[in-house]
DNA sequence: ATTAGTGCAAATCCTTTGCAGCCAT
DNA sequence: ATGGCTGCAAAGGATTTGCACTAAT
């Protein structure tokens, strides 16, 4: 059974415009160096493929855009990367579990992926448009206290919450 | 592989104090005749399988649940209707297809199921209580609003929202 | 009668796990 | 060195699909 490679050749299928750029080729150091101060400050090693699969997490923030694992797999494996998909799996666990990254659902009509997103500290809810794929983060005390109202009035507290506006871009 | 009956034995885990009533035995009529109409309203067949999945997703939305694939399976089985899981999957989509029920995901941390409702009309956001599972449904003007705000400040039409808020009974 | 719908088994997709070898500390 | 990581293969759970058969119009 030869999962690991069976993904390797679905395209990342880019939204229109998007230019993926994923800076470095295999030399360490540089933008690096705080990803790994990231990882042994959370108390994990600094392996290289933690260290890698943050870096292309942060790339993908930078282009708005959320991936799921196997995506990560595809965009290292262009890079020349060989990591494992199960290493991605359990590189995500471990970094969701010391609070460097969050997991999504974001389901659109059939199967369900999920996708990952680097963890900035503060919570935000999420527009995901429809064509692109491209996630706008965003926060709103309007609604967020709201949802606490609404809670309360029904006699319940809130332990967490998960808010997707499905978008698609306006063009007159 | 006996997938068919595997879950018949997994217990329906009920929140303390709710007491399931699957009303009818194996006789047709009665109440039934309104979802054989809402079947072939949509241009269903109006089939047993149908018909007793939408009187079981009936109950649970009484009983403020939301049911899984599996669940409905059970319940189905419960009340002496073997009915194969994989019908119960392609009459769900079925429905979903036709717009009489909606299917969420409401992911926990682990692995997700999805839950299916039926679709009243009118949308409307969830609360599920991390507790007992149950789930109120509720809708704000207000947020509703705001969501409609943001998405037009960014430049983007609202296609589609979800909303879940994780809540816990308050007990002081 | 005809075609859609069903049951069963098998396949698929995504994710997790077992285990032996490897590499950061 | 050594215990946590990794890779691979295989297992797993939820959902879907292929196909022969049954049932609703």
């Amino acid at each position: 059974m030869q999962k690991e490679l069976k993904m390797a050749d679905k395209g990342m299928d880019e939204a229109p415009g998007l230019t993926v750029q994923v800076s470095e080729g295999k030399e360490r150091g540089g933008a690096a160096k705080s990803h790994e101060q990231w990882l042994t400050g959370a108390g994990l090693k600094a392996t290289l493929p933690r260290v890698r699969i943050l870096q292309h997490l942060k790339t993908a923030h930078d282009e708005q855009r959320h991936l799921g694992a196997e995506e990560i797999y595809a965009r290292l494996y262009q890079a020349g990367e060989r990591i494992g998909i199960s290493t991605i799996y359990r590189v995500l666990l471990n970094l969701e579990q010391v609070g460097l990254v969050t997991r999504h659902q974001f389901s659109q009509g059939a199967v369900s992926r999920c996708v990952y997103e680097l963890s900035f500290g503060e919570r935000h809810d999420h527009m995901v448009c429809v064509e692109t794929e491209r996630v706008i983060e965003f926060r709103d005390p309007v609604i967020e206290a709201r949802q606490e109202q609404i809670a309360q009035a029904h006699g319940y507290e809130v332990v967490g919450r998960e808010l997707v506006i499905r978008v698609r871009r306006i063009t007159p």
